[in-house]
DNA sequence: TAGTTGCAATAAGAAATCGTTATACTATAA
DNA sequence: TTATAGTATAACGATTTCTTATTGCAACTA
């Protein structure tokens, strides 16, 4: 297979008419030169260089040669364009990796403010759950990831905000009166709850399951992924369920749902921002961690 | 430098959405796809495939790529067709290298004939000297030479025709009627010759100056590099000359010159076929020689 | 004519590349 | 859970392709 360094040896000789000339500019020895053209004119079963005379002029086959050798030269040059394009994207993008619940209501605000600071960068969020998140970011497709739990030892780990799980029912439900319920009663209660893999209900599981709840039991009658849904469901008057503080905090306030307190059930999780120990934080990645960490410093600082 | 040979085997995978499947495409192990690929991904610095899931499917940035490989890919099959006719070309092109004398008049019909043998043959003739014709065929621009004297080891020669060498005037000279003339004879007649570097000049030279002549003293009034030209100036009536028995045959034989013995002055000459020791001899070329000593075998018997 | 100079070819060794085998890892299917 | 298919990794060997050193050749110069 014809090397494209060959034929671009081969051009520049053609060009200059010289082969010690043509090492100059391509930065290699003389020798070299010889035995790319050598090797050329072997693979081409013919002379490509008339070498009598002062001059290095092409023979009637090098000129055939030489002028598509230009043209796939030229498409080379196109592809390398391409590559550097694609290097100044991929510099000014930053990819983050997002549990559900924070894209849902921190995240879109912080984007956007970043943006304001660093207009030329483009931000691209893919919501995942955590192990989707640290997946890409050791496939290199997520530059930065912000999830729910401690991460492996792989990760570098910037504790950020935390979270509580609050637990809500609608104004109407008869829960809404109580100020606050034993675990046991919530065997009479109908949930609504996040899907199976979700970090929400996992830990919602093994915190109810330290208070002597056998979760199997509860009655979970609808199950949904999407955060929003579920709150739409408790409140437009259907049973009770478990969501981040955040995700509710503007509904609680307006007194669409009503949060009520489990005795002994307290959750409170960290959010990480992740990165892999392997492989650098890029700039942008790196502004970002410093900017989320300054927009939010008084918050976090209040409750840990 | 990126190699074809990876943008290749980056399309093909595209293509098939399999690293194994590409393998077995391209006569290469799975693990050297896998290598391939990621040295092209490391030298764009994006990924190029997405590995979730059973099928490998193009990034953003791998279909950026995609499209430019194939254009390239496209000018390399162009050149590898162009390749393969210059190689058909060569393989039906017969290049000779011919000394003055041989060119003009054994030569061509000996072409001529060969190429109603061999029609999709092309036959090429350069003439010039035994150097030139053997600094041709070590550059491998000639294929075949002919020249009037033994070569360098670093040839293979085949004897073929004896030449000899005539002295000879016009019919209105008065060495016409001289059956034979003393050697000393010729410092009192004007000459016409070949110029300085050719071979029969050289051939002519050495063979007086056995004789006992000083060439340097001979009237040399006019030089030609063009036999036809001698012989013309010779039969237009102006003094004498020396060329190959083969050149002035039909003339000798129709009555236009005359030759004349000069004592002791014999020359003759065979020429040789010869080509390089180092490189094999193409299908035509030897082809061309079985043709030449079979068309000729009872010339060279006869005379050797 | 010999010596100098410039350029290409050759030789030999070092370094890089690339493909191979063997093996590990990771999903999906049974 | 195991089996299987597909990809990733590791280590080694072969090849390629540089490099430096040297030779060869031709043109120019004294």
């Amino acid at each position: 297979m014809i090397d494209i360094s060959k034929l671009k040896t081969f051009v520049t000789v053609a060009d200059l008419g010289s082969f010690s000339k043509a090492s100059e500019i391509l930065y290699i020895t003389q020798p070299a030169v010889t035995q790319q053209i050598k090797a050329l004119e072997k693979t081409i079963g013919a002379k490509l260089f008339q070498r009598t005379g002062g001059k290095m002029t092409l023979t009637e086959e090098g000129k055939r040669i030489y002028e598509i050798a230009k043209l796939l030269l030229g498409s080379y040059e196109g592809l390398m364009e391409e590559i550097a394009k694609i290097k100044k994207d991929l510099k000014d993008t930053l990819f983050l990796g997002v549990s559900a619940t924070l894209s849902e209501y921190i995240i879109p605000n912080i984007i956007a403010e970043f943006h304001k600071e660093f207009p030329s960068a483009t931000v691209k969020v893919f919501t995942g759950n955590s192990h989707d998140v640290e997946e890409g970011l050791l496939s290199g497709v997520i530059n930065l990831g912000i999830i729910e739990r401690e991460s492996s030892s792989k990760f570098v780990s910037i504790p950020w905000l935390e979270d509580e799980i609050i637990f809500f029912t609608c104004p109407d439900s008869p829960l809404a009166r109580c100020e606050c319920v034993e675990p046991e009663d919530l065997y009479r209660v109908d949930l609504v709850m996040r899907e199976m893999n979700s970090g929400t209900r996992k830990i919602v599981k093994e915190a109810l399951e330290k208070l002597g709840i056998v979760f199997e039991r509860l009655s979970i009658k609808i199950e949904a992924n999407s955060s929003r849904t579920i709150m739409n469901i408790v409140k437009s008057g259907y049973g009770a369920s478990f969501l981040s503080k955040g995700l509710i905090i503007g509904e609680i306030e307006s007194g669409c749902i009503v949060p009520v307190k489990i005795r002994g059930f307290n959750v409170r999780r960290r959010f990480n921002i992740i990165y892999p120990k392997s492989s650098n934080i890029t700039f942008l990645a790196s502004n970002f961690v410093k900017f989320v960490l300054s927009k939010t410093s008084d918050i976090v600082t209040e409750r840990v």
